[in-house]
This record gives C-alpha cells, sequence and structure tokens, in this order.
DNA sequence: CTTCCTGCTATCAATAGAGTAGCGATGAGC
DNA sequence: GCTCATCGCTACTCTATTGATAGCAGGAAG
C-alpha cells in the first residue's frame, strides 16, 4: 500500500525542529532576527525597520526571542543577537540568497 | 544621534528576503516543506505528518507554496518538493543543525 | 518647570487558524 | 452493477493571534 510505504520512509521531525518551527512560523520573528543582523536596535527603530509593525507583536516577538535565547537587551543600545542568534542568522543568510533566486511576482 | 547611526549601518531588507520571511510567518508553511523532504505524499498523510493540521489551514499553505512554486501537484502522489522547494530544504536542513543546539525547554 | 524621545501597555477591530463534519470522486472487492 | 473505504477538499463555527491606535511613565535636556 503506498501509503504504509510512505511511513516507512519518512524519517520523524525532531522536537527540536518542531520547536524551530513553530518559532519562526510566527509573524515578524526571523524578521526581527534578520534586522538585527548588522548590530543593536532599539524598540522604535526596530519597530520602523520592520515597516511599523505594531508594537504590541513587536513586543510578544522580543518577548519569545529572549526566552529561547536568540536575542538580548542591553542597557542603552536596546536589542542584539546572541550568540545562538549570529547563528540563526547564518540560517537567514541562506534563506536571504535562497530567496533572490525565485519569481519575485508570486504571492 | 545614536538612531542616525543606526540607520547609516543598515543594510536594506530586500523585497525577496522580505516576501521570503512573511511566507515563512505563515503557520505550517515552512513544516510542510520540512515534511516533504524525504518524498511526496498526499494530502491526508501531510496532514498527519504536521499533527493533524486542520484541513483548511493545510490547503491554504499547499496554494501557496504552489503560487510560489515550491512545491507542486503530481497526479496519484500527492504533493512534493519542486527544484525550487528542494533548494530551499537545504536551507531549512541548517535551521535543523541549528535547532539541535538550543535548551529544549524554552518556549 | 517644559519638551522631547524612549520603551512599552491597553484597548478594540480585523484576520488567521483550529476543530469538526461532511461532500463528491475514485478505486477495490464482490 | 453494488458496497465500502479512502481520497482531496470545502463549509462552518469558534478561538487565538495579529493589527491599529492612543497614550502613559520614565529619563534626558534645556
Amino acid at each position: 500500500m503506498a501509503q504504509r510505504i510512505q511511513n516507512l520512509r519518512r524519517a520523524q521531525t525532531s522536537a527540536s525542529m518542531a520547536q524551530a518551527l513553530t518559532l519562526s512560523g510566527r509573524r515578524w520573528a526571523l524578521r526581527v532576527v534578520w534586522e538585527l543582523r548588522v548590530g543593536p536596535l532599539n524598540f522604535r527603530a526596530l519597530q520602523a525597520a520592520c515597516g511599523d509593525i505594531s508594537p504590541s507583536v513587536l513586543q510578544r516577538r522580543l518577548n519569545e526571542l529572549r526566552d529561547h535565547q536568540i536575542i538580548e537587551k542591553i542597557p542603552r543600545l536596546g536589542y542584539r543577537l546572541s550568540t545562538s542568534g549570529e547563528k540563526l542568522f547564518q540560517v537567514l543568510a541562506q534563506l536571504d540568497k535562497w530567496s533572490a533566486g525565485l519569481p519575485d511576482d508570486a504571492q
């Protein structure tokens, strides 16, 4: 049966990957990481960089990213990537390269 | 002014990257791509693989991913990654590696 | 003091997603 | 032909997430 064959072929998605995919499935989450790539940004600058995202959502994303230790808050400059966040940025750099090769009219 | 310095430092996010980030900010979008990594899956198998995601959302994601030519529908087997989708999978493989190094209790 | 900018919160409307039921098509077995 | 199971997918309702706007408290500067 085709169904059974497919199940046999399937490698399970790890819990950590499922979590990462859930995190990145939250709106603006990866965009925030991406915008922090060149250095720390404060709240309003980050908001502007994301195209005037609403502050309530931004605040939620920042808290989530901090919970995951992807970003950290620093006294006067706002938010910056943590070590782990820098590594995530490397992944996003790959995504950037990928996106450049897409048909740009599709939506 | 700190704000001005930050703006000068900032490299703009490309339109294609913004689009890619928007796409991946939709719930289950990347998960679907990930689940298709080992081969084609039909609708219900895909639904099950994503942890019984509701069919209405899955249908929307599938249409969106098809619009972006990341997946394609094939007559009897369901859905599979396109060439572009395979490349996106390579990026997700990096994300998988990244996620394995995270604290797994954070949420 | 006033004025500005800051991070952030409160509130409410709009949208997206989850959950469930079920329809029409297709294929297998009889 | 029939039944029966499975398929892709849609319709519907309800809940959760996000968007938009206003504005507050705190700090710095004048």
